[in-house]
DNA sequence: AGTGTATCCTGCAGGC
DNA sequence: TGCCTGCAGGATACAC
């Protein structure tokens, strides 16, 4: 669910709402999410101020006073949402997973009804060395078409197997993969190093394009996406190839093929995405 | 070393 | 109505 766009649509929600918050107490109501023993996580977490909101490629970053750090992946269905108090009745977070209760008597709730999200607590240190681990930022404006280019070069992955890996690329992955691929005019299944330079920059562009407008539209709410006041992201009616399979391409009017490679779907153009030759 | 596949989990839509 | 299958925005342990 949440890839780059979403992730920083939550954080920019989240600022306002917690920063300053003292953790007072915490509630795990599911272990499975943790990385790290249940005492472990609460012991690093539990009293701290919360002086930051961040992200790294998809990932929620809670900086805290004295050196530790909360990075939430959202995984598919994963929300975070706070509450001035503790939600009752309907407006009810149905999956809650873990619960930071504020000194103020607001909450911050870490819905995830699928559970494939994470939630682990880092030093400074602890967390450069996992985000050293990662790819670049796309949006970062020292990430040049060159270094897109290069690294393609280094790869016989499908292109879009080589945008979801993190370790290539942070925080790139199936729909906005799917759509900056349709923009390069690149096929799904191109081997990463038999793009050209020129589609390289093509895809760079898009890429950049495709994540920007989507942060724009806070998002791209397909079924579960929420950002951090339950709303819903827009970028949805701007897709080209994602979910649009059998309608027509909105440039050559061909219609949208759906593939599915690595366990996911693909979408493409067969006219202005060629086959890759063999 | 680097890639593809199966798997974790719940919910929903569509076919019969 | 109900049962079944397939599908979903992610990440990763494993096999090759």
């Amino acid at each position: 669910m949440p890839e780059l766009p979403e992730a920083e649509t939550i954080v920019r929600g989240l600022r306002t709402a917690v920063l300053g918050e003292v953790i007072r107490r915490v509630d795990v109501l599911h272990q499975d999410i943790l990385r790290q023993p249940k005492a472990e996580f609460v012991r690093g977490v539990k009293g701290r101020r919360i002086d930051g909101v961040g992200r790294r490629g998809k990932n929620v970053l809670i900086r805290l006073d004295r050196d530790r750090v909360i990075a939430v992946n959202l995984g598919m269905t994963g929300r975070l949402l706070p509450f001035p108090t503790l939600p009752r009745g309907d407006g009810r977070p149905r999956h809650p997973a873990v619960r930071f209760r504020f000194e103020s008597g607001a909450l911050l709730i870490f819905d995830d009804t699928r559970r494939f999200g994470t939630v682990e607590v880092f030093t400074e240190h602890e967390w450069q060395g996992r985000s050293a681990s990662m790819g670049p930022e796309p949006l970062d404006r020292e990430y040049r078409a060159r270094d897109l280019f290069e690294a393609l070069q280094r790869s016989r992955a499908p292109a879009r197997s080589w945008l979801l890996d993190q370790k290539k690329i942070a925080g790139v992955g199936n729909i906005y993969a799917n759509e900056a691929l349709y923009l390069a005019g690149v096929h799904p299944q191109r081997e990463a190093r038999q793009v050209s330079h020129r589609e390289s920059v093509a895809l760079h562009r898009s890429l950049r394009r495709v994540l920007r407008d989507a942060i724009r539209a806070g998002g791209t709410t397909i079924r579960d996406y929420r950002n951090a006041e339950g709303g819903r992201g827009e970028y949805a009616r701007q897709l080209h190839v994602y979910g649009r399979d059998g309608e027509p391409c909105l440039k050559c009017r061909s219609h949208i093929c759906r593939i599915v490679f690595a366990n996911r779907s693909a979408f493409y153009c067969p006219t202005c995405q060629p086959v890759p030759t063999q």
